[in-house]
DNA sequence: CGGCCGTTTGAGTCACCTCAACCACGGTGG
DNA sequence: CCACCGTGGTTGAGGTGACTCAAACGGCCG
């Protein structure tokens, strides 16, 4: 738990909910805010544990889960630097958060946020337009989990990853040709994410690599031979 | 397309979305909405016509799909009678929405809807709740399709069914014993939102009811037997 | 060096899919 | 009234993609 840095610093002031804030609020907001660190693995939020604030994601991956009874997991959300982590308006999320890699958050409790959505209406028509953009990626994710083959699931996979890691690349498009990337998941995350298992898992980029998609460096590092390609695996219907 | 009738007459008008707002307000959108009537099958909007209004449901059951370029076809999300239908602050909607029985909406523009939304805080913040809520909808199904196994699927969409077509169950809880209800969905449509084949929905459907949990009565009939089991079966952690 | 962890690789199995026939029902028309 | 047909659902037999279990690999760290 650090001291609050100047929102005016920040690293995603122009691509986080907060850039719908004025000046005035966006100092009131940086009084409240405060900064917090977790490292890969650790748990950030529960669902037994009511969690009553909200933050910014700045820095890392965090991943939301949901299981079942007897173990199950599934993986129902990637966030990344700029996005939003939080249930405002319920004090028990439905699900449970985990920093997938280091993370670093920018905190603000729940009540003072829901009071700040109260006063400024461009902040709550941020929050409303992520939310409903948020219920179309988890539809494009029911296509992928009900619809799609082992190979598509992985490739989508990279597609998604590329997408929020490159440095700027277009939101629409291919990514661009010699592109290195680094999975924020481990092997067993990614068979969550993708219901799969991570044998499966191992051997569809064992799979991509012979096809001469992609090219695996060390554990975690992807570099993208063939993106168009990938593209295409992934069966993405609104690419 | 019908004369608008009155919103005070109206079946939903205690849990629809515009439940937020003031008589004057209500008036406001009484006069801009009209109704409309689709048949079951019918389309009621495409991705590729970008769709200029919004709905409300008041009778029926509407499915929204997403398909790939080879014809697989996912079922996303179902809406009954109350919830809200439309994609505000896009012009074109991720998803086709098809009339799953005959349906009735009350319609309005999207972009008299969206200016209501700014005059309207309470308006908003009920949209932003149920969007939330719908974002929750969508993780509880992603762990479905990445999870669970076929019986546990097709319990959990009789539950589902159940909890929503039931004269005034509680939210909470098991539904009461001996329950019919009526499918308003086809198998292969069942199949659909289950990630499964239309084939393996009718074993399951065979193998509860040799199980005693439910018995189908004509095409589209359900009886649950064993609200508890069925429940238990469906393996839903929330409850 | 030895143990640990994440990953890869292999062999065998199974739940669900595929293909195909069959059945029950409702509508149509002779 | 019944023969016909179309549609939606069920049932059966066989195939397969992903799962399961198990072992080997290769960094990393003490």
């Amino acid at each position: 738990m650090q001291r609050p840095k100047a929102c005016l610093d920040c690293a995603v002031k122009d691509k986080a909910l907060c850039k719908a804030l004025s000046p005035e609020e966006l100092a009131k907001l940086n009084r409240l805010s405060y900064r917090k660190r977790y490292s890969a693995g650790q748990l950030i939020a529960g669902l037994s544990t009511p969690e009553a604030w909200c933050a910014t994601i700045l820095a890392g991956v965090v991943k939301l889960t949901k299981s079942l009874p007897d173990g199950r997991q599934q993986i129902v959300g990637l966030l990344f630097p700029s996005d939003f982590l939080g249930r405002p308006f319920k004090s028990t999320s439905p699900y449970a958060a985990e920093a997938a890699t280091d993370v670093q958050l920018c905190c603000y409790s729940r009540r003072h946020f829901e009071h700040l959505l109260a006063e400024q209406p461009d902040l709550k028509q941020q929050l409303l337009e992520r939310t409903l953009d948020a219920v179309d990626a988890s539809h494009e994710w029911m296509l992928l989990l009900g619809c799609k083959s082992a190979k598509e699931r992985v490739a989508a996979l990279l597609v998604l990853i590329a997408r929020r890691l490159a440095p700027d690349a277009g939101a629409a498009g291919a990514v661009q040709p010699p592109l290195a990337i680094e999975l924020p998941l481990s092997r067993a995350e990614i068979a969550d994410y993708l219901g799969l298992r991570l044998e499966t898992v191992s051997r569809q980029l064992n799979r991509l690599e012979a096809a001469g998609v992609i090219k695996r460096v060390a554990r975690r590092g992807i570099a993208i031979c063939n993106a168009r390609e990938l593209d295409r695996l992934a069966g993405d219907p609104s690419s």
